[in-house]
DNA sequence: TTCAGATATGAAAACGATTTCAGTAACCGG
DNA sequence: CCGGTTACTGAAATCGTTTTCATATCTGAA
């Protein structure tokens, strides 16, 4: 294993030369980089990473903080992600907070150990107030989140529109019972969604129906259950809004099982447009968020961040949702059309 | 930003005395390790990480490469991964190699930097002769891959067994034409599957017909067109083999448009048993793998590599893989009994 | 009583780079 | 031809730990 030191006496030269031209810097002739580059390339030098963070203070590494993986909306969020950090010489380190304020908590050392230049959080477990010490350490960036406290940037998603948008299509279809599922996670994803669901019922002078309301759902199993706890209503919703489209695909499924015709008796929305919208049958009606997008301006920012070194200010950037119309909700021959 | 200078002014005591609390070395007595603990709750002190790699040479982190994250797989594979790598206090880097050799070799440059500990490939894209002189610098361990030539630890699962479980369940219903539909990458996965298949195949005296082969099939995307191309053959197959759910998902849902049954007018049995093959209408016959269990064992295997210092050395763990019969394969009141 | 080992602590070297500072040579405008 | 940039190079300090080596005290067995 070689140092700097065995290519600078290799090439004749010093260590300061040989790092002048493993970093670019302006001031090394034309010959001598050369003997460097040459004595580099002939004892298979690469800088030793530990040493440079160690003096230069930066890592070239960032950590990316998701609840779990295994949900598609994330994995879609990290593959983005990390394609972007390679892409301006970043690595990634995951974190997986399992939805746990401990393990997020203790993961948010990276910063203060300076293992990483930054936190990118895509999931906050934590109170504001706990997490904002660390920016004494490091940026944080919050990605699809968002929280009022929080004097840091923000790159997220237009929720409420999102929601309204789902909702309000629902309404169009000539639904006026319509159920709300969700996953009831502290973030507050969730909850702007709720508010744009509310807006549009507020719109067609409908009121929320606590019975219709279902916030414990976040993955197929709970579809169907949650399908079961519907249909056992006095009197069953004609549609649903669903927080992610496993869960719409779990309803489908076990509507599927038991007769029942989608979306003739349940319409269903979805939301993510993950790749199962379109392998159901019926295939599902559901939200595009532009996660790719988020996922990239997220690490820019972050980036633009570390340059900076000015982490305290507030940043809103947000993209939009668009509504895409499957079969779930509107009935095949109108589709066709 | 506090430094162990500061915690040992502020114990009255030397560097190398924080050091010894830090890492719990014996001789340290009981009252001067209280003082240095209050030292360091005072200060909010936290060990710089690229201080301690660069002198004791051991970052605990380690790179795991798969080809990418978005496939449910890999995606299994690295939540399972980052998990027991917390556990045992380790982070983990997510290269992604997209299938690309320069991608997995310019990656690999991590162990030459000694910015990780080690590299554990869910992939390869290079010839093994071209990674193997990176074991000069750190240990490689394979984990659901394996390669002839590479002497290094592999963590696998039967391959071969499960595609001749998969395809002998067909068999044993009455089918004779079975296609066959795989991804071909340069891993040999689905090589050994294909060994599995043919292996069923010959048992019953049939042979392997390059007519039903399809070795380009990835996506459901890829599934339907199979599907198209399986029934505009002369005499179209009865069953088809798939390599993944995905895939079979896709054959299904093209089929259900087209108003063909499954099982009865095809059988498809996937691979991997990830959630959809539940949610499906019909739900699909597949092929289990075991994947946390593999990736608890690859990541253990890893350290125990890291800290015995023997890299070269091959040993092969292998976890059985286990057909799961649904829907797609059995009509419907065949499941039910 | 003695001396070998165990216990306890600190000074200084080492890890491998980047950065600061200083110095020399070449160039250029007045 | 002189003074001041600009171009180029290297010695030494520095980043924050762990490790090595040295030293001192204490313990218990011979």
């Amino acid at each position: 294993m070689s140092t700097i030191e065995d290519v600078a006496k290799l090439a004749g030269l010093s260590r300061t030369t040989v790092s002048r031209v493993i970093n670019n810097h302006p001031y090394v002739s034309e010959d001598k980089r050369k003997l460097v580059m040459e004595a580099m390339k002939q004892l298979g030098y690469v800088p030793n990473s530990s040493a440079r963070s160690l003096r230069s203070q930066k890592t070239d590494v960032v950590a990316l903080f998701v609840p779990r993986i295994m949900n598609p909306f994330f994995s879609q969020l990290v593959e983005a992600m990390e394609i972007s950090a390679a892409e301006h010489g970043y690595q990634l380190i995951i974190c997986q907070t399992r939805y746990s304020p401990e393990k997020e908590l203790n993961y948010m050392n990276l910063l203060k150990m300076k293992q990483v230049d930054g936190v990118i959080l895509a999931s906050i477990q934590n109170d504001w107030k706990v997490l904002e010490p660390f920016l004494d350490y490091g940026p944080i960036v919050l990605c699809n989140e968002f929280d009022e406290q929080a004097n840091v940037p923000s790159v997220m998603l237009d929720q409420v529109h999102g929601g309204y948008i789902a909702t309000k299509h629902l309404l169009e279809q000539g639904h006026r019972r319509i159920a709300y599922c969700r996953g009831s996670t502290r973030s507050n994803v969730a909850s702007h969604r709720e508010i744009g669901f509310r807006k549009a019922l507020a719109e067609y002078g409908i009121e929320f129906d606590e019975q219709y309301a279902f916030r414990d759902a976040f993955h197929s199993e709970d579809g169907r259950r949650v399908f079961h706890q519907m249909m056992a209503l006095p009197t069953p919703p004609t549609a649903v809004f669903t927080g992610s489209d496993e869960v719409a695909a779990g309803i489908i499924s076990e509507a599927n099982k038991h007769g029942f015709r989608i979306p003739e008796q349940l319409a269903v929305v979805g939301f993510d447009n993950q790749e199962i919208t379109e392998l159901m049958e019926p295939s599902i009606t559901t939200v595009h968020q532009p996660v790719d997008q988020m996922a990239k301006k997220a690490l820019e920012v972050m980036i633009e961040k570390i340059h900076s070194r000015k982490y305290k200010q507030r940043e809103i950037y947000e993209f939009p949702l668009k509504l895409i119309v499957r079969e779930s909700t509107v009935s095949n021959k109108l589709v066709q059309l």
